[in-house]
DNA sequence: GGGTGCGGTGAAAAGGATTGCAGCACGCCT
DNA sequence: AGGCGTGCTGCAATCCTTTTCACCGCACCC
């Protein structure tokens, strides 16, 4: 049916062997036979069968990446990248959509971990007794945007991209700041969270009022806004910029200016954060780079294919230190000066922005 | 390493060809071993080897995704249900963007094709040439958003949906219509101009300006809508809901108020049609349905083994009929009556709306 | 009672690529 | 001249599962 190796080495008159070789480990073969192996397998359009070779090499050449919601577009822009740097390196994907439940996504990371050579796990849902479980299988796991012991990691500077936001609202004379923090038990949120307070302590006159844990969805946002305006604060800060939009979308039905009344500051700088007026403020994080750095990451942790596990006798090597990526704060019109004037010239504070 | 057939086999006191059917063709084997046996393989946590499996039986359990770009919420969501129906099957499925580029487009399917089952196709954007040579190697294929002589295909109906569209804004008083079309090529940009202008033409008085082809983005709206101003148009129909917004967020930001002085509507419902104020009026397309109905038809069309082709001495047997999905306009608050009153009373032409 | 059919089972081949090991030839060194 | 190293090449095993074919009893029918 298919053109097989053994088609190839006949017609070029070598042996099967000596065609894999020719294909494979070039050096091993005499110049002028490679060649001819070469040419002979281009022209009969000879295309290894995947399922042969990793029977015996028991590599997969597929990589599969566990999202929790592919219509988010932060995971769509992550899984971009992973997508692209994979087929750079001759990979292929397998995506799987974990629809926000950890559950499913351990159930994922088992039933497709089995059959690839390494899993990029985005944002996991699962606990960390799960995650515990999931690296003890002998499948390379790599974490994006969640730090776990023992695991490898790619993830963003979550409380810098906070201190920036926080440096920039200060800058503007804003002195009490709304949060509206991402769903509970999310790893990120806690690094944001952490990062807001210790940024307001670094900044005399500063308070942080925590709205709690807010869906990281457009609705969420609409839902918290009301509480944004009763709080009194002059600018509210995002776990998101899906919830930015929706308190920006609600501010602006109820009649409440952004950014003259209360300035808004998103998180992620996904395509939506330009598509409405005002065009808003956010952390821009290097979503394709992440994906990227996480094949990287994955490839290099654990380059050696999953069956020759045994021979390397140290347990599984140490995890090596996560990869964090900078972030940077994007502004734009949904933040500025609050109505009030703020309480000091902002040239007599400058000297106390957080470093 | 793992645990193989042989494994089972052996500590169940069996052959492995009767494990083998223990677990594939329960029907053949004595009740009593068969349950032996496959307590025994649910004991030992045994998991068939998909390569050894694929390698004999030629089917890989995969499917093959290829859109133009992850990040359009378009093609995210038919991503989305595609894959959550492929897993229903117990099939994985592999995705490849092929960054709207018609060249790599085709590479993709020619070098992924090789190793999956069937492969769904989003919205082509290589030449007729092209796709009939992909359809020539034995994979099959499946078009999402394109009818191709002699291929499957998932497709929604773009004429009706404009049909609504011009429906609503006509029955709101409109006569003039812009039309910011899709990109030069699309095919589904051409099933809609022509329902626009079959549409139009059942409604007397009506006009359609086209403002030609326009990148279907954010960026390509914004660039087009100074033309919707100066067409004089009442109303605007873009190909996108992207094309929609940056239309919208550049009125807007013009001082033309939408819609009391221009009405627009999009297409597709992304979810970024609710996150701008004014929401966007847009046609509804089932976007999850549209993944899950490809991947249904794929399977259905092509049951057998890419290997056990020859047998079925037709050549490929006959294309089945596109499934074409229906679609349904959702208002919104970006249409509404035009400035200058209706030429003639609403009730005196609803008669005359097309079917 | 022997042939026949059938349900159930096992031996063995097939599927295609990779790779350890052995062999071969040739050239160089002593 | 003989021995050895080296550079290439081929043989054959291996990976794991599926599936064909043959076989073996056993029951049933004639």
């Amino acid at each position: 049916m298919s053109v097989t190796l053994q088609d190839v080495a006949r017609e070029a008159g070598v042996s099967p062997a000596t065609a894999s070789r020719a294909l494979n480990a070039p050096e091993l073969v005499a110049p002028a036979r490679r060649e001819h192996v070469r040419q002979v397998a281009a022209q009969l359009g000879y295309r290894p069968n995947r399922a042969a070779r990793e029977l015996i090499t028991g590599r997969t050449g597929n990589l599969c990446l566990v999202v929790p919601d592919l219509e988010n577009p932060f995971f769509a822009a992550v899984a971009k990248g992973v997508q692209a740097r994979a087929r750079a390196l001759g990979l292929a994907v397998v995506v799987a959509d974990s629809e926000e439940d950890g559950h499913l996504e351990s159930e994922l990371v088992g039933r497709l971990g089995a059959q690839v050579d390494g899993v990029v796990l985005c944002s996991p849902r699962m606990t960390d007794e799960a995650l515990d479980e999931a690296l003890a299988r002998d499948v390379p796991l790599l974490l994006v945007n969640r730090e776990h012991h023992g695991a490898a990691s790619v993830v963003i500077d979550n409380a810098d991209g906070v201190r920036q936001a926080v440096a920039h609202l200060y800058a503007l004379g804003h002195r009490r700041l709304a949060y509206a923090g991402g769903p509970a038990g999310s790893w990120s949120d806690a690094r944001r969270r952490e990062g807001l307070h210790r940024a307001a302590a670094s900044l005399p006159g500063t308070e942080v009022v925590d709205l709690g844990h807010v869906a990281p969805v457009f609705d969420g946002g609409v839902a918290v806004a009301d509480l944004v305006v009763a709080s009194g604060a002059t600018a509210v800060l995002a776990h998101n910029d899906l919830v930015a939009l929706g308190i920006l979308n609600r501010l602006t039905s109820r009649g409440v200016r952004v950014p003259d009344d209360v300035s808004v500051v998103g998180y992620d700088d996904s395509p939506a954060a330009t598509l409405v007026a005002p065009a808003l403020t956010t952390v821009r994080v290097p979503l394709a780079r992440l994906g990227r750095d996480a094949v990287d990451a994955l490839v290099n942790h654990a380059p050696r294919a999953a069956r020759r596990r045994a021979a390397s006798g140290v347990t599984d090597a140490e995890a090596p230190a996560p990869v964090r990526l900078p972030v940077e704060l994007v502004v734009r019109d949904s933040t500025g000066v609050p109505p009030a004037p703020p309480t000091a010239p902002i040239a007599s504070t400058a000297g106390d922005l957080p470093a």
